[in-house]
DNA sequence: AACTTATCCAACCGCCGCTAC
DNA sequence: AGTAGCGGCGGTTGGATAAGT
Protein backbone atom coordinates (compact mmCIF):
# COMPACT_ATOMS: atom_id res chain seq x y z
CA UNK A 1 0.00 0.00 0.00
CA UNK A 2 1.27 3.66 -0.21
CA UNK A 3 1.19 4.21 3.44
CA UNK A 4 0.86 2.40 7.11
CA UNK A 5 -2.18 0.19 6.73
CA UNK A 6 -4.57 0.65 9.43
CA UNK A 7 -5.19 -1.90 12.28
CA UNK A 8 -8.27 -3.54 13.46
CA UNK A 9 -7.46 -1.49 16.99
CA UNK A 10 -7.36 1.89 15.06
CA UNK A 11 -10.62 1.23 13.36
CA UNK A 12 -11.95 0.39 16.12
CA UNK A 13 -11.09 3.69 18.29
CA UNK A 14 -11.90 6.11 14.87
CA UNK A 15 -14.84 4.73 14.80
CA UNK A 16 -15.92 5.36 18.92
CA UNK A 17 -14.88 8.35 18.20
CA UNK A 18 -16.82 9.69 15.58
CA UNK A 19 -19.87 7.66 17.12
CA UNK A 20 -19.15 10.09 20.54
CA UNK A 21 -18.37 13.07 18.91
CA UNK A 22 -19.93 12.92 15.49
CA UNK A 23 -17.96 13.58 12.08
CA UNK A 24 -16.36 16.92 11.35
CA UNK A 25 -13.53 18.97 13.28
CA UNK A 26 -10.88 16.51 11.68
CA UNK A 27 -8.11 18.10 13.33
CA UNK A 28 -9.52 17.34 16.60
CA UNK A 29 -10.09 13.49 16.11
CA UNK A 30 -6.46 12.00 16.26
CA UNK A 31 -6.51 13.37 19.81
CA UNK A 32 -10.10 12.65 21.04
CA UNK A 33 -9.39 8.90 19.28
CA UNK A 34 -6.19 9.06 20.93
CA UNK A 35 -4.51 7.77 17.51
CA UNK A 36 -0.70 8.74 16.05
CA UNK A 37 -2.86 9.75 12.36
CA UNK A 38 -3.25 13.20 10.92
CA UNK A 39 -6.29 14.46 10.60
CA UNK A 40 -6.36 13.62 6.71
CA UNK A 41 -5.59 10.42 7.41
CA UNK A 42 -8.41 10.03 10.28
CA UNK A 43 -11.27 11.36 7.69
CA UNK A 44 -9.80 9.57 4.60
CA UNK A 45 -10.28 6.46 6.57
CA UNK A 46 -13.73 7.10 7.84
CA UNK A 47 -14.96 8.42 4.75
CA UNK A 48 -13.96 5.52 2.04
CA UNK A 49 -14.09 2.40 5.13
CA UNK A 50 -15.32 2.80 8.23
CA UNK A 51 -18.33 5.01 7.43
CA UNK A 52 -21.70 2.84 7.24
CA UNK A 53 -23.65 1.93 4.40
CA UNK A 54 -20.47 1.54 2.21
CA UNK A 55 -21.15 -0.87 -0.66
CA UNK A 56 -18.30 -3.21 -1.37
CA UNK A 57 -17.78 -5.49 -4.24
CA UNK A 58 -17.83 -5.22 -7.83
CA UNK A 59 -19.50 -2.00 -9.90
CA UNK A 60 -22.95 -3.48 -11.34
CA UNK A 61 -23.91 -2.67 -15.00
CA UNK A 62 -26.39 0.29 -14.30
CA UNK A 63 -23.92 1.59 -11.78
CA UNK A 64 -20.67 1.49 -14.46
CA UNK A 65 -23.00 3.09 -17.00
CA UNK A 66 -23.63 6.01 -14.76
CA UNK A 67 -20.13 6.77 -13.98
CA UNK A 68 -19.31 6.66 -17.59
CA UNK A 69 -22.13 9.26 -18.57
CA UNK A 70 -21.30 11.21 -15.49
CA UNK A 71 -17.77 11.37 -16.28
CA UNK A 72 -18.27 12.70 -19.83
CA UNK A 73 -20.78 15.40 -17.85
CA UNK A 74 -18.25 15.97 -15.26
CA UNK A 75 -14.74 15.10 -15.78
CA UNK A 76 -12.57 13.97 -12.89
CA UNK A 77 -14.97 15.54 -10.89
CA UNK A 78 -14.89 12.05 -8.51
CA UNK A 79 -17.14 13.67 -5.46
CA UNK A 80 -20.16 14.77 -7.77
CA UNK A 81 -20.13 11.73 -9.65
CA UNK A 82 -19.20 9.32 -6.14
CA UNK A 83 -22.47 11.19 -4.76
CA UNK A 84 -24.97 9.65 -7.37
CA UNK A 85 -23.69 6.26 -6.76
CA UNK A 86 -25.05 5.57 -3.29
CA UNK A 87 -22.59 3.35 -0.84
CA UNK A 88 -20.00 3.93 -3.18
CA UNK A 89 -16.53 6.57 -2.15
CA UNK A 90 -14.78 9.00 -4.82
CA UNK A 91 -11.90 6.81 -4.11
CA UNK A 92 -14.18 3.84 -5.21
CA UNK A 93 -15.08 5.71 -8.35
CA UNK A 94 -11.57 6.93 -8.90
CA UNK A 95 -9.95 3.79 -8.50
CA UNK A 96 -12.28 1.79 -11.05
CA UNK A 97 -12.17 4.50 -13.81
CA UNK A 98 -8.37 4.48 -13.25
CA UNK A 99 -8.45 0.70 -13.39
CA UNK A 100 -10.96 -0.33 -15.96
CA UNK A 101 -12.75 2.51 -17.64
CA UNK A 102 -10.12 5.18 -18.72
CA UNK A 103 -8.28 2.57 -20.98
CA UNK A 104 -10.82 0.86 -22.78
CA UNK A 105 -12.87 4.35 -23.02
CA UNK A 106 -9.44 6.24 -24.48
CA UNK A 107 -9.11 3.06 -26.95
CA UNK A 108 -13.47 3.83 -28.11
CA UNK A 109 -12.10 7.51 -28.42
CA UNK A 110 -9.24 6.53 -30.61
CA UNK A 111 -11.78 4.38 -33.00
CA UNK A 112 -14.19 7.84 -33.26
CA UNK A 113 -15.90 7.13 -30.29
CA UNK A 114 -19.19 10.08 -29.59
CA UNK A 115 -17.70 13.41 -28.59
CA UNK A 116 -18.63 16.23 -26.39
CA UNK A 117 -18.79 19.88 -27.72
CA UNK A 118 -20.47 22.83 -26.00
CA UNK A 119 -23.49 25.01 -27.07
CA UNK A 120 -24.17 28.82 -25.78
CA UNK A 121 -27.18 29.19 -23.60
CA UNK A 122 -28.77 32.26 -23.19
CA UNK A 123 -29.74 33.87 -19.76
CA UNK A 124 -31.00 37.49 -18.84
CA UNK A 125 -28.98 39.63 -18.01
CA UNK A 126 -27.47 39.45 -14.74
CA UNK A 127 -26.82 42.66 -11.99
CA UNK A 128 -23.30 41.16 -11.13
CA UNK A 129 -21.53 43.10 -13.74
CA UNK A 130 -17.72 42.10 -12.74
CA UNK A 131 -18.81 38.01 -12.61
CA UNK A 132 -20.19 39.19 -15.85
CA UNK A 133 -16.82 40.62 -17.56
CA UNK A 134 -14.88 37.73 -16.17
CA UNK A 135 -16.70 35.20 -17.93
CA UNK A 136 -16.69 36.70 -21.17
CA UNK A 137 -12.89 37.33 -20.75
CA UNK A 138 -12.71 33.80 -20.23
CA UNK A 139 -14.62 32.43 -23.20
CA UNK A 140 -12.99 34.72 -25.56
CA UNK A 141 -9.81 32.80 -24.77
CA UNK A 142 -11.93 29.47 -26.97
CA UNK A 143 -11.22 29.87 -30.93
CA UNK A 144 -14.49 29.49 -32.05
CA UNK A 145 -15.55 32.14 -29.71
CA UNK A 146 -19.03 34.52 -30.51
CA UNK A 147 -20.13 36.79 -28.81
CA UNK A 148 -23.43 37.17 -27.05
CA UNK A 149 -26.37 38.05 -29.81
CA UNK A 150 -28.27 40.45 -27.76
CA UNK A 151 -26.56 43.21 -25.03
CA UNK A 152 -29.85 42.20 -22.96
CA UNK A 153 -28.66 38.91 -22.43
CA UNK A 154 -25.29 36.74 -21.57
CA UNK A 155 -24.61 33.07 -21.72
CA UNK A 156 -23.31 29.79 -20.35
CA UNK A 157 -21.94 26.93 -21.98
CA UNK A 158 -23.59 23.34 -21.60
CA UNK A 159 -22.80 19.96 -23.19
CA UNK A 160 -24.31 18.85 -26.62
CA UNK A 161 -23.42 15.90 -28.93
CA UNK A 162 -21.86 15.40 -31.78
CA UNK A 163 -24.91 14.39 -33.51
CA UNK A 164 -26.38 17.50 -32.97
CA UNK A 165 -28.72 16.21 -30.12
CA UNK A 166 -29.70 17.43 -26.37
CA UNK A 167 -28.49 21.19 -26.80
CA UNK A 168 -29.88 22.39 -23.73
CA UNK A 169 -31.61 25.95 -23.66
CA UNK A 170 -32.33 27.45 -20.38
CA UNK A 171 -35.24 30.08 -20.20
CA UNK A 172 -35.92 32.86 -18.37
CA UNK A 173 -38.05 31.01 -15.80
CA UNK A 174 -35.49 28.57 -15.62
CA UNK A 175 -37.26 25.85 -17.78
CA UNK A 176 -35.23 23.45 -20.00
CA UNK A 177 -35.82 23.16 -23.45
CA UNK A 178 -33.98 21.62 -26.09
CA UNK A 179 -32.07 24.27 -28.42
CA UNK A 180 -31.11 22.96 -31.88
CA UNK A 181 -29.48 26.39 -33.04
CA UNK A 182 -26.06 25.64 -35.45
CA UNK A 183 -25.41 29.28 -34.84
CA UNK A 184 -24.81 28.48 -30.47
CA UNK A 185 -22.07 26.61 -31.22
CA UNK A 186 -18.95 28.43 -28.72
CA UNK A 187 -16.50 25.20 -29.24
CA UNK A 188 -14.81 22.16 -27.18
CA UNK A 189 -14.30 23.71 -23.19
CA UNK A 190 -13.82 22.51 -20.34
CA UNK A 191 -16.49 21.00 -18.10
CA UNK A 192 -14.64 22.49 -15.07
CA UNK A 193 -14.78 26.16 -16.83
CA UNK A 194 -18.54 25.69 -17.56
CA UNK A 195 -19.58 24.48 -13.94
CA UNK A 196 -17.35 27.86 -12.48
CA UNK A 197 -18.48 30.18 -15.25
CA UNK A 198 -22.02 29.03 -14.27
CA UNK A 199 -21.32 29.68 -10.29
CA UNK A 200 -20.55 32.92 -11.30
CA UNK A 201 -23.70 34.16 -13.11
CA UNK A 202 -26.53 36.06 -12.59
CA UNK A 203 -27.28 37.62 -9.42
CA UNK A 204 -26.43 36.48 -6.25
CA UNK A 205 -29.81 35.49 -5.61
CA UNK A 206 -30.38 33.76 -9.04
CA UNK A 207 -28.02 31.79 -8.03
CA UNK A 208 -29.24 30.89 -4.82
CA UNK A 209 -32.33 29.71 -5.97
CA UNK A 210 -30.71 27.61 -8.35
CA UNK A 211 -28.79 24.45 -7.89
CA UNK A 212 -26.71 24.17 -10.61
CA UNK A 213 -24.97 21.17 -9.90
CA UNK A 214 -27.86 19.24 -9.62
CA UNK A 215 -29.34 20.69 -12.50
CA UNK A 216 -26.13 19.26 -14.12
CA UNK A 217 -26.17 16.35 -12.51
CA UNK A 218 -29.73 16.04 -13.59
CA UNK A 219 -29.21 12.71 -15.32
CA UNK A 220 -32.90 12.43 -16.75
CA UNK A 221 -31.34 15.72 -18.70
CA UNK A 222 -28.87 13.94 -20.01
CA UNK A 223 -30.52 10.43 -20.80
CA UNK A 224 -31.52 11.55 -24.31
CA UNK A 225 -28.71 13.39 -25.15
CA UNK A 226 -25.68 11.15 -24.32
C1' DA B 1 7.21 -24.82 -7.48
C1' DA B 2 9.56 -20.62 -8.34
C1' DC B 3 9.84 -16.52 -10.42
C1' DT B 4 8.12 -12.42 -13.03
C1' DT B 5 4.66 -9.28 -14.47
C1' DA B 6 0.20 -7.07 -14.17
C1' DT B 7 -3.61 -5.45 -11.60
C1' DC B 8 -5.98 -3.66 -7.69
C1' DC B 9 -6.89 -0.40 -4.20
C1' DA B 10 -5.81 1.75 0.49
C1' DA B 11 -3.25 5.40 1.88
C1' DC B 12 -0.56 9.49 1.27
C1' DC B 13 0.57 14.03 -0.77
C1' DG B 14 0.01 18.53 -2.46
C1' DC B 15 -3.01 21.87 -3.82
C1' DC B 16 -7.25 24.72 -3.53
C1' DG B 17 -11.01 27.49 -1.65
C1' DC B 18 -13.11 29.09 2.41
C1' DT B 19 -13.14 31.22 6.90
C1' DA B 20 -11.54 33.50 10.95
C1' DC B 21 -8.46 36.52 12.82
C1' DA C 1 -5.09 43.02 2.88
C1' DG C 2 -2.47 39.31 4.46
C1' DT C 3 -2.04 34.99 6.68
C1' DA C 4 -2.83 30.68 9.10
C1' DG C 5 -5.67 26.79 9.73
C1' DC C 6 -9.08 23.92 8.14
C1' DG C 7 -11.84 20.62 5.23
C1' DG C 8 -12.05 18.71 0.91
C1' DC C 9 -10.51 17.07 -3.53
C1' DG C 10 -7.92 14.70 -7.25
C1' DG C 11 -3.44 12.63 -8.51
C1' DT C 12 -0.06 9.41 -7.33
C1' DT C 13 2.34 5.75 -4.89
C1' DG C 14 3.56 1.26 -3.59
C1' DG C 15 2.38 -3.12 -1.06
C1' DA C 16 -0.63 -7.16 -1.60
C1' DT C 17 -2.42 -10.33 -4.54
C1' DA C 18 -3.56 -12.63 -8.90
C1' DA C 19 -2.23 -14.22 -13.29
C1' DG C 20 1.10 -15.74 -16.45
C1' DT C 21 5.38 -18.19 -17.79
Amino acid sequence: MGGVAWTEEEDHQLKKCIEQYGEGKWHRVPVLAGLNRCRKSCRLRWLNYLRPNIKRGRFGEEEVDLIIKLHKILGNRWSLIAGRLPGRTANDVKNYWNCHLSKTLNAQDAEGGQMVKYVEVIRPKPQNIAATSTLREKTQESPSYLPPKEESSTSILMPYTEDGQGQIFLADDGSKNLCMDEQSIVGDLPMDFQIDAVKRMGNEEDCNKFDWDDFILDTDIWNDSL
